[in-house]
RNA sequence: GGAGGGGUGGCAGAGCGGCCGAUUGCACCGGUCUUGAAAACCGGCAAGGGUCACACCUUCGAGGGUUCGAAUCCCUCCCCCUCCGCCA
């Protein structure tokens, strides 16, 4: 078919969800739309790409002539045909010219459109469109009984001089914060403790740059340009804040072809994470749980499409032994339809208990592993070739939480306090530490 | 920041207006030979679209231009390398 356009090197390519897989599934997808409360205008898709088709068609006949008449000039003698011939070619190469423009105007529309529609879903995932239709999976420890009134971390920290706020907001504005004395150190041995962890299970660390360009986080599914971005623009730049190093993780590797043997691909990588939280106005105002800056380190595979489900619960499990080793009470949800976001085909996050949390302690997200399927290597022209199969396939991607460290903080403060308004360390990040309690005397050189 | 040199198939590396989607080497796959292996020899081997299969179309960093025709010429951008400067 096509010219230039669908290849995936070109950066242009249209493939959002492969729109073959829409026309022979039409009824699939847009029952998946509706499961996952996204309005899209499916048949629009199909339109859409039927225009493209036979306009493509057309051109090519031309090109077809094109190319037939550049290698019968050179061979003709008789000046008068030869004549003919050229000016044929210079018409064609306007028609072709013409044909062109109309692919891009409809590639553009099927682009924005194709944009619209969400992964298909896990068939295991609940059907529902909101969290109330989340499912509780496996709980794991009990929600500790405190016999005093256990104080929220913000009040925690603020006594224990380990987080301040008000500076924060003061240098950078409204939920941004400085870490302080024991806090910074559990903000290291968090992280050192979660890559210690990955590597014994054979991960890659990475440190990625904080800061990815437009068409990374569009072909992991971000949409920075949207009315509710997420996402912080550089001035000038083509250049964003990552929300994840899921951006840069999973844009490291774009367009190209692996090996099927090399397969899966482990990392676990360490980036700052930015968000503006638009759209959650007055949600968790208060405190570490939603901030516009965070430290991550986060799990990311590539991994051919029969290995991903396996993966799947590999991160999961991974991330349910980080947060057993932290000693702290979670359960896991499989996220319903409704809430899986646009490039995931199923999802489990981990809610660890926060006890001062809404009125008597609630369950809070502190980690979120997705399998992706081939929704973002498609975006990214990301594939694999295999010595069994003619061609490549798409690779299937995966991303977890290993720590997202404000979260963990949360949890960890509050879980961790005594009546006196001390921490104590967790056991398992003590050697980081450094020492077993933070109390209000605790100075950083005490 | 200054001065040069480059970006071609998995890698290396030719090509510098039509005979080039691309010589060749390595790697890889299949075969012959061998008890087996190595070597040697023969054959295959970029991707995407399209087709029952062919045909056919597109792609030589990206975008634009010149031309009947561009990997090859022109413009813009990106990336990489070398030398000098500066610096954590």
């Amino acid at each position: 078919m096509n010219s230039i356009r669908a290849n995936p090197q070109a950066g242009l390519d249209i493939h959002m969800l492969d729109v073959q897989f829409i026309r022979d599934n039409l009824e699939a997808v847009k029952a998946n739309c509706k499961n996952r409360n996204v309005t899209a205008d499916v048949d629009r898709v199909v339109a859409l790409d039927e225009q493209r088709r036979q306009i493509l068609q057309q051109q090519q006949v031309h090109q077809h002539r094109q190319n037939e008449i550049s290698k019968l000039i050179p061979k003709e003698k008789d000046k008068d045909k030869k004549q003919a011939l050229i000016q044929e070619g210079r018409d064609l190469r306007e028609k072709v010219a013409a044909l062109e423009n109309q692919v891009k105007e409809v590639e553009a529309e099927l682009k924005t459109v194709l944009m619209t529609i969400p992964n298909m879903s896990h068939p295991d995932a609940p059907v529902g469109l909101t969290p109330a239709d989340n499912k509780v999976i496996s709980k794991v420890g009990e929600p500790k009984k405190f016999d005093f009134k256990p104080k929220d971390h913000v009040a925690l920290a603020e006594a224990l001089d380990i987080v301040d706020f008000e500076a924060g907001s003061s240098v950078a504005g409204q939920k941004f914060y400085f870490l302080k004395n024991e806090a910074v150190l559990l903000e290291l041995a968090l992280v050192q403790y979660a890559f210690g962890k990955l590597l014994e299970k054979g991960y890659t660390p990475i440190i990625t740059p904080d800061v990815a360009k437009v068409d990374v986080l569009e072909g992991i599914g971000f949409m920075p340009r949207g009315p509710e971005t997420q996402i912080y623009s550089l001035a000038n730049t083509d250049l964003c804040l990552i929300a994840t190093a899921e951006i840069t993780l999973g844009g490291m590797h774009r367009d190209r072809i692996f090996d099927e043997l090399d397969l899966p691909i482990k990392y676990v990588g360490m980036s700052h994470c930015f968000r503006t939280e638009a759209g959650a106005p007055g949600r968790d105002t208060r405190g570490l749980y939603r901030v516009h800056q965070f430290t991550k380190v986060e799990m990311f595979v590539f991994c051919t499409p029969d290995q991903s489900d396996g993966l799947h619960q590999e991160l999961l499990a991974i991330e349910e032994s980080i947060f057993q080793g932290l000693g702290l009470p979670y359960h896991v949800i499989d996220t319903c339809t409704g809430d899986l976001g646009g490039p995931a085909y199923r999802k489990f996050d981990i809610e660890t208990w926060m006890p001062a949390r809404g009125e008597a302690g609630e369950y809070g997200e502190v980690t979120s592993t997705s399998n992706c399927t081939d929704f973002q290597s498609r975006r990214l022209g990301i594939r694999f070739k295999s010595t069994k199969q003619k061609g490549t396939r798409f690779v299937h991607t995966l991303n977890g939480t290993a720590v997202a460290v404000s979260r963990a903080l949360v949890a960890i403060l509050e879980n961790y306090q005594q009546a006196d308004g001390s921490v104590v360390i967790p056991e398992a990040l003590k050697r980081w530490v450094g020492r077993d309690v933070i109390s209000r005397k605790g100075g950083i050189s005490g």
